[in-house]
RNA sequence: GCCGGAGUAGCUCAGUCGGUUAGAGCAGCGGAAUCAUAAUCCGCGUGUCGGGGGUUCGAGUCCCUCCUCCGGCACCA
């Protein structure tokens, strides 16, 4: 079995936020909950370098298109390890090897007869060099950027024949009801298919910044197509990850099993990119997942709103696995939903401090002074046992539809009975009586693998804390085939700092 | 305008094929306990299930209609 997911490749012209957070973190989830199974992985993200924004923001720096992109470029993969997050790979669309791949792929889109010329016609801003949207075209047809008055120009254009594979992707979906999920974007993009679908363009004439159309080379390609190809290029010249032997990547890890995407770019991914695929001759991704947005305060981030969670600080103030538990269990995902710093507080402290936090320390206290850290062999409490019963499997379904806040919840309701389990067996009242010395055992024996086990689970989503409580109960594997509660698994409990500190959550507030 | 989604407890939301007294978390109020990061556990909800009409023995759950909100409607990287 092997596993491939990607995010999509950040455009380097804007400054990483929340959002890139969010996606990374969620297709690292995923990617480690895989590990876990014993899979072969691989994680991709990476950066998007081309086209006109990107010239343009260099020419106003008074810099090279490259020279902006190496900048920008940096801050996408700082923020990688920051969030815990264990990529693969980071690609930049600027890479010779991926450049190259997109020539070939391209070539053979126009070899087999999918590309023709045309005449694109639009408003053009001659300062931009370059057509602008209806969409973003400023009052009296002037340029949003240069403020001046845009002019109807044609501009010769190779054109990728979308239309052609109308009836294709309407059968693709289909049979393949899950390709796009959740179903209401499945939906949507089923939508515009029926609606009909017009060529589009697949080459730039005016612009440079670009990947080279190797059969003129008075054009580069649109920059969407240059994207797009990312996820399959990139195995063509990755280096292989540990554990993985076959050196063509491509042979192992295609079709991809998940593209991560954010619903403003569905049209790309849901219908460009299959096309494109088809007439490449080249086996589709198996399925695209599509998340929301995260809302502050209702609104969608904006910098010009001032009301941006910004990654950087919350995991300067919590720590990366706070972010990634709170993004991922706050917000269905799948679905839009509103985050706060206060909210992010509120969930630090009482789910992850409170409940998973103490529940660690009173644990391993326990075994420490009644036990003296020596968890003996013996049987597990059924009435325990049976409440998790089934729920590593239950949490590897909810992870293979993307349900990953599902997921999280199956294992955090086993986080709450554990609490629960504490209360009902009192072992403080144990511990009085020598005679009840057997059931104490039982009890703290029980409670510590029910710990073990939504560690183990919990790795995925917050790997380092996980790894802290596992070191303590002597115990490191993250296995799956590990998960379930297993007399034995644990034979000496150490002492262990508060997982999540309180003091750190409100001393930056 | 067209297409799609949503309107359920103070807040955020679950409610599968229509079927017994509509649920969870949070917040609030009361209590228990003391192993633990004063952390935990238990108890407490008379909610017009957006309005109206209909189908049915029976509807939050199906149909019609109206109201409100959100998203998509093509080249935005």
């Amino acid at each position: 079995m092997s596993f491939y997911v990607t995010t999509p490749i950040y455009y380097v012209n804007a400054a990483p936020h929340l959002g890139h957070a969010y996606t990374t973190i969620a297709a690292d989830v995923m990617a480690r909950h895989h590990r876990q199974r014993g899979e072969e992985v691989f994680f991709l993200t990476g950066t998007d370098e081309h086209g006109e924004p990107v010239a343009d923001a260099a020419h106003a720096k008074g810099m090279t298109p490259q020279a902006l992109a190496d900048e920008n470029s940096v801050h996408f993969k700082a923020l990688l390890p920051l969030l815990g997050a264990r990529n693969d790979f980071f690609i930049r669309t600027t890479d010779p090897e991926h450049v190259a791949k997109v020539q070939e792929v391209l070539s053979r889109v126009h070899d087999a007869g999918f590309v023709h010329e045309g005449v694109y016609e639009g408003w053009y801003c001659p300062r931009c060099a370059d057509f602008k949207a209806e969409s973003e075209i400023d009052e009296g047809n002037r340029c949003p950027i240069h403020h001046i008055e845009l002019t109807r120009e044609k501009e010769d254009s190779y054109f990728f024949a979308l239309s052609a594979f109308q009836e294709r992707l309407e059968a693709l979906y289909a049979e393949r009801p899950d390709f796009v999920a959740p179903v209401t974007r499945h939906n949507e993009a089923l939508s515009v298919i029926r609606s009909g679908l017009r060529d589009v363009p697949l080459t730039r004439h005016r612009l440079r910044w670009g990947v080279p159309v190797p059969w003129d080379s008075e054009h580069v390609f649109y920059v969407w197509f240059d994207a797009l190809l990312n996820y399959y290029s990139a195995l063509s010249y990755a280096p292989a990850p540990a554990g993985v032997s076959d050196s063509d990547l491509t042979r192992t890890f295609w079709p991809a099993s998940y593209h991560l995407i954010g619903k403003d770019i569905l049209r790309f991914h849901a219908i460009y990119w299959p096309a494109l695929l088809m007439a490449a001759g080249i086996e589709l991704p198996r399925r695209l997942f599509v998340h929301g947005y995260l809302l502050m305060g209702g609104e969608k981030m904006s910098k010009s709103l001032g009301n941006v969670l910004d990654p950087f600080e919350a995991i300067d103030r919590f720590g990366a696995d706070a972010l990634r538990f709170y993004l991922l269990r706050e917000v269905p995902f799948g679905q839009d939903g509103s985050v706060s710093s206060a909210a992010f507080e509120q969930r630090y402290e009482s789910e992850l401090a409170n409940e998973l936090g103490n529940l660690a320390s009173r644990t391993t206290s326990m075994v420490g002074r009644y036990l003296g850290g020596r968890v003996h062999a013996g049987e597990i409490d059924p009435a325990l046992a049976s409440d998790f019963a089934g729920l590593s499997e239950s949490v590897q379904a909810h992870v293979d539809r993307a349900e990953l806040t599902a997921a999280l919840d199956e294992i955090w309701q086993r986080v709450r009975r554990l609490n629960r389990y504490v209360e009902e067996r009192s072992p403080w009242q144990l511990a009085k009586d020598e005679a009840r010395a057997d059931e104490l055992a039982a009890v703290l024996r029980t409670l510590v693998e029910g710990l073990r086990s939504v560690t183990v689970l919990l790795w995925a989503f917050i790997p380092a804390s996980a790894e802290r409580v596992l070191a303590t109960l002597g115990a490191p594997s993250v296995s799956l085939a590990d998960a379930g509660l297993r007399a034995g698994a644990v034979s000496e409990v150490g002492a262990i700092e508060p997982l999540f500190p309180k003091d750190t959550a409100t001393r930056a507030g």
